[in-house]
DNA sequence: TGACGCGAAAGATATCATCTTTAATATCTT
DNA sequence: AAGATATTAAAGATGATATCTTTCGCGTCA
């Protein structure tokens, strides 16, 4: 583990044929995702210092210093300065790809309508796989949360923070981490910044059925809970929508 | 439309008190991100040039430059060079996402298993949605891509193909671009590079079923339709995790 | 434990190369 | 001769290189 991929050993390199970057810089990212798509290149492994990764590709260091940046955003490498520093391929990290789903969704101009119909699909496969898979950990992590939850009722912005922080343990609880990271996207995307309509009422609705979820979880009814978590979404989507028409990426909960 | 954002006009900045950022360049993406959020900068809007951004922000140049790097792997600006260039900020690219998340798949390590299951989440909601929103559009191009699977019968590699084309336009037939981009990453990440297993009379059973799901979605039969997709992503994932246990990203189809 | 030094990224400055737009100029056509 | 078109020149911007100083992390040595 933690090895040197042979193509960033090597004294010299040679761009392909019909090299379709533009750039320089490019071209050595280009290089890094090959060999990560191919599977030569692991996490933890390392790509070596600005200086080497110049003279292995017979460039400047502006220009590995651009591929880093580059490689650095897309969450693909991680940079430590110092002696012994240099770039290593790092761990995927959800959090950074949720930040950039977040800001493309955005640039898209998608709806709230089309956001909450993604996370309708997401939370109710997390339900049925929560169901299915969680672990007893899982159970009584989601129970905290409930008793968290119940004692911020009064308090709207803590509320829905724990809200949020259930929806989100109950895709841990599925075991996929997939679902998590497009969970934590579509959150952070329709975050909430204000809770005009969350009375003390539609809280405590919202708590039972959080803790109705939890016991079917705790059965092993996938399919009930499934539909229960649909039902939940499909109101909270039905609130959202008719509170602002479309526009704006306001007010999630839940 | 294209104004100049105001945090790029002024002609100082001060950086916050709390500068979370290490670095100069994160600072100037902070700002890009924060002024994006906040909705005050938006698609082909300007930000100006290398040189620009750096006087603004009383850097130099490489940090200009770094900014622009992280921001354009982010898909945030295009750049151009030459008179009239400098950076803008860009529409939405989901390629370019659906490029972000499957790398981050692959880093992490996700299980072939994981990814199918949140497929089937994805897939399931779009078969439901393109039944209620599907344009005589979309379904003609629907149709037209059937015929297409119909004439490759023979070739595997093609009907892979056009077969994930297919599932592809199913999502754009919902008219949700969430599940289009999400669909797209994950297809991404599980791309065939073998098919081992697809035999003519697969093909053939494939097909049909899935000849039968735009049946339903004419017919606006959202409960079938969902009932049909999440049969059918049921099937293939059982396949394709009996083929390979868990390990490797190899083989997808349909 | 602390101070020192080394290695590496972060940042600055200057310079050249390359590309793109714009405009001025030259040439061709009518 | 006038207008349309092709050519060329200049300006402005990124791409890329070289060299330098500063800051930060790590290991070593006292």
């Amino acid at each position: 583990m933690a090895t040197v991929h042979p193509l960033f050993k090597d004294e010299k390199w040679r761009p392909p044929a019909s090299s379709g970057a533009a750039t320089l810089s490019a071209q050595i990212v280009a290089s890094v995702r090959e060999a990560l798509f191919e599977g030569t290149l692991k996490p933890s492994d390392f790509l070596g210092t600005e200086k080497e990764i110049a003279a292995r590709f017979g460039v400047s260091r502006i220009v590995a210093r651009d591929a880093f940046r580059t490689l650095q955003a897309l969450g693909v490498i991680e940079i430590k300065v110092g002696a012994k520093g240099g770039a290593r391929v790092a761990r995927g990290d959800p959090r950074l790809f949720a930040d950039a789903l977040a800001i493309q969704l955005g640039l898209a101009g998608i709806s709230v309508r089309e956001i909450l119909d993604a996370q309708r699909a997401v939370e109710c496969l997390a339900a049925e796989l929560a169901a299915e898979h969680a672990t007893t950990a899982d159970l009584s992590k989601l129970r905290g949360l409930l008793a968290q939850a119940a004692s911020t009722l009064g308090d709207s912005a803590a509320f829905t923070r724990s809200s949020l922080e259930f929806h989100l343990a109950v895709a841990e609880a599925s075991g996929n981490r997939v679902l998590v990271a497009q969970l934590q996207s579509l959150q952070y995307v329709s975050w909430p910044q204000r809770n005009r309509t969350l009375t003390r009422t539609v809280a405590k609705h919202i708590l039972d059925v959080h803790g109705e979820l939890v016991d079917l979880i705790e059965a092993r009814d996938a399919k009930a809970a499934r539909q229960l978590m649909d039902d939940h979404v499909k109101m909270i989507r039905a609130r959202r929508v008719a509170e602002r028409g479309e526009r704006g990426h306001d007010e999630a909960c839940c």
